[in-house]
DNA sequence: AAGGGAGCCTGGCGGC
DNA sequence: TGCCGCCAGGCTCCCT
């Protein structure tokens, strides 16, 4: 499920339950997800209470009172649930019927929080997930940190930065706001969406779109500040729940349905005014969607 | 050296 | 109904 706005929504989920709340004990049901669990994982998650949750870019990060983070990636099938005891009375947190656990339910994290015992249940079908461990203050230098661009929320992200990032760029733009060096936690679905409302075809070369004294051209102008709106609207919608994926709280988010582009090939083109249909390519491997007319 | 493609996995869907 | 091929929200490695 998860872009940036999915992977917050599942923190904000989870934080209720887990902040605050020490770790009974952790079944692996299986010995690897995408990698191997470290060797220690159950062990040093044992006992542990958890300070608070975090993320970055498209990671989940869990920090225990031994200064250790856990950084969990849900890949493209990954998901947690929520299951509470009867008798719990975690604030913020509802009841669901209690599931049983299935085959691709991989990590159950057993919790004592304060005000009464929970699990919580990772679930990934196709384990392009993985977890692994760090040193809190070894953070930025893990490998899966050091190279990650700047979060597409936030100041840090500037037409000027943009420009920057794509000066002499021979890769299409489409490609170059997927790669997380440069901007992380962007995905397929919300880059199509921000080049739609851009104007901003995503097979255009990324470098056209910066001047000769390295400065934005008219036309890239507005990506930054679109890019972030479109992250935060989906975020206040609670993220996209393709096939009917469920959040950790068991709620649907529902921004897919403020898709303009994404899934809606031979579809008419949203844009007042515009009357072109929406088309589905391929851009290395991935779908792009987008309208010829209206993006160029 | 940057950019494109294959590979990692499983499940769901549409077409025949 | 059944089978087959295609597709999927990510990321890394390998080849050119």
């Amino acid at each position: 499920m998860p872009e940036l706005p999915e992977v917050e929504t599942v923190k904000r989920g989870l934080a209720p339950v887990m902040e605050g709340a020490r770790i009974s004990h952790v079944e692996l049901r299986r010995k690897n997800l995408r990698f191997p669990f470290p060797e220690n994982f159950d062990e040093t998650l044992k006992g542990q209470k958890i300070t608070s949750l975090g993320r970055r870019a498209k990671y989940l990060l869990v920090d225990l009172e031994n200064d250790v983070t856990v950084i969990m990636h849900l890949g493209m099938s990954g998901s947690f649930r929520i299951e509470v005891d009867d008798n719990s009375q975690i604030p913020g947190v509802f009841h669901h019927d209690r599931s049983k656990i299935s085959a691709h339910d991989h990590v159950i994290i057993h919790l004592d929080h304060p005000k009464g015992r929970a699990r919580i249940i990772y679930n990934d079908p196709r384990r392009f997930g993985f977890m692994d461990l760090t040193a809190r203050s070894q953070l930025e230098e893990h490998s899966f940190f050091k190279n990650l661009g700047v979060e597409p929320v936030g100041n840090a992200l500037s037409s000027q930065l943009l420009a920057q990032l794509f000066t002499n760029k021979a890769a299409p733009i489409k490609a170059a706001l997927l790669d997380q060096r440069l901007i992380a936690g962007l995905g397929n679905i919300y880059v199509c969406e921000a080049l739609h409302q851009a104007g901003i075809s995503p097979i255009r070369k990324a470098g056209s779109l910066v001047g000769k004294a390295g400065q934005p051209l008219k036309q890239l102008m507005p990506l930054a500040d679109i890019i972030r709106d479109v992250i935060r609207k989906a975020i206040e919608a609670g993220g996209s729940s393709l096939r009917d994926h469920r959040q950790a709280d068991g709620n649907l988010g529902y921004f897919q349905h403020q898709f303009k582009v994404y899934d809606r090939e031979d579809e008419a083109c949203s844009k007042p005014g515009c009357g072109g249909t929406i088309s589905r390519i391929v851009q290395s491997g991935r779908s792009s969607f987008y309208c010829p007319k209206c993006q160029k």
